[in-house]
DNA sequence: ATCCAGCCGTCATGAAGTCGTCATGTCGGA
DNA sequence: TCCGACATGACGACTTCATGACGGCTGGAT
């Protein structure tokens, strides 16, 4: 995946930050200074720096923008324990694309790290909601949200329209919604197509997906 | 879901803006001027603002100032194409709760966008309670407040529930939860998640807490 | 030390939801 | 009218979740 280097002088906060980014499926490297941040930086390809802000012999800032002078410059989250606005402004003035106070929620810095990880697994954060006319899906939660109601909708079905309402206008061929949808790249058969949206149909009045004969079906929302 | 006021001059700024927000659920007001945005302010409940600093007629500080004399004081972000570290440290001062300079990462501005949303971790990290609707959760003491009453709550209980209130909206995946509550990388093989969740339930009548099956849970509070 | 109450993980079992398949009905086009 | 494609309703295998019960453990009170 990818390699984050930690640099916190503190052996526990090293410690527990490493098992979360491992369990992430990263490969994680430790420095407890910001000399030895930069001999790491020298040396190993890293595409993500979580650099703690106060340590002793040189501090965050400083390692921030040796960093920013270095072979490589990836980006840099910042944590600290100070609330200090300053500090905050002074590191996303010289580069570092977030800051992170301590205590932090892990969940958070894991979300804010998989941000900025070049394609992580969670960039599908902007589309969670797809909208057309008066339907709006939210893929996340698996719910249509329509001018009646609210309806919940199941795994496959919330994917087969969330396909067809990301490609809308266009006509969705069967075999293709057969490979996006269910991962097939042959035909079972049988009609789980049809009766995937005939459900869909059947939970969603007036759904604007047309069928279009010996081909597919096309949503042709607004 | 939430209000977001957009103030910038520029047309295309807007927009942008105005599209991403929308993906993410937003309702998205808009305003080309300083004075504009106050008049919003004066009519609509408004949960965020999007403040550009350089702007005709009344600049971003200047609205920033009234702002903070208005019927409500929303979070404001400041939104900025000078890298003026001053400018940036007189925003803050003010009152304003991020900066962000232009050009930006959507994602970046996304992200501080949903955090102060979300009640900032600026305080949350501090935070003693979470609210949400009628239900109000004390970390510390380990009690719910609701409408019905007080429960007192076990210590995985509360942590559970309270990493759920924090996300509220998101859906929290099982492995999320094993990792950020019970401190596992695994899957212990058991239902402890789910047992966990009913002992919730079965303290909280009409806990707002919705199962996605096959992904996790999802607080669903206003 | 002993007991008791609450916490919490595990398990067995039942309920509910998911989804592919099939049989049959219906419709459109040549 | 006939054929093929789609619509529809039902069924059942399968997965996942909800639920109640059990027991080890711990900390406090007796």
């Amino acid at each position: 995946m990818s390699t984050v280097l930690v640099v916190d002088d503190e052996e526990r906060v090293q410690a527990f930050l490493r098992r979360a980014l491992v369990s992430q499926g990263h490969v994680v490297l430790g420095a407890e200074t910001g000399r030895e941040a930069l001999d790491v930086l020298a040396t190993e390809s890293v595409d993500l720096v979580l650099l703690d802000i106060v340590m002793p012999e040189m501090n965050g800032l400083q390692c921030l923008a040796a960093i920013a002078e270095g072979p490589q410059q990836p980006p840099v989250i910042m944590l600290s324990g100070v609330s200090d606005v300053a500090a905050r402004v002074t590191a996303l003035d010289r580069g570092a694309v977030d800051f992170v106070g301590k205590p932090f929620h892990l969940s958070e810095l894991m979300a804010r790290t998989r941000r900025h990880l070049a394609g992580g697994p969670r960039q599908r954060t902007t589309d969670r909601y797809i909208e057309s006319g008066s339907l709006r899906l939210d893929v996340d939660r698996r719910r249509a949200h329509t001018s009646v109601g609210v309806t919940a909708l199941a795994e496959r079905e919330t994917a087969l329209l969330a396909h067809l309402m990301r490609r809308r206008g266009d006509v969705c061929r069967r075999d293709e919604l057969l490979h996006d949808v269910w991962g097939l790249d042959f035909d079972p058969g049988s009609n789980v197509v049809e009766v995937c949206l005939r459900r869909l149909r059947g939970k969603l009045e007036d759904l604007p997906v047309e069928t279009v004969r010996g081909v597919g079906y096309c949503f042709v929302g607004d």
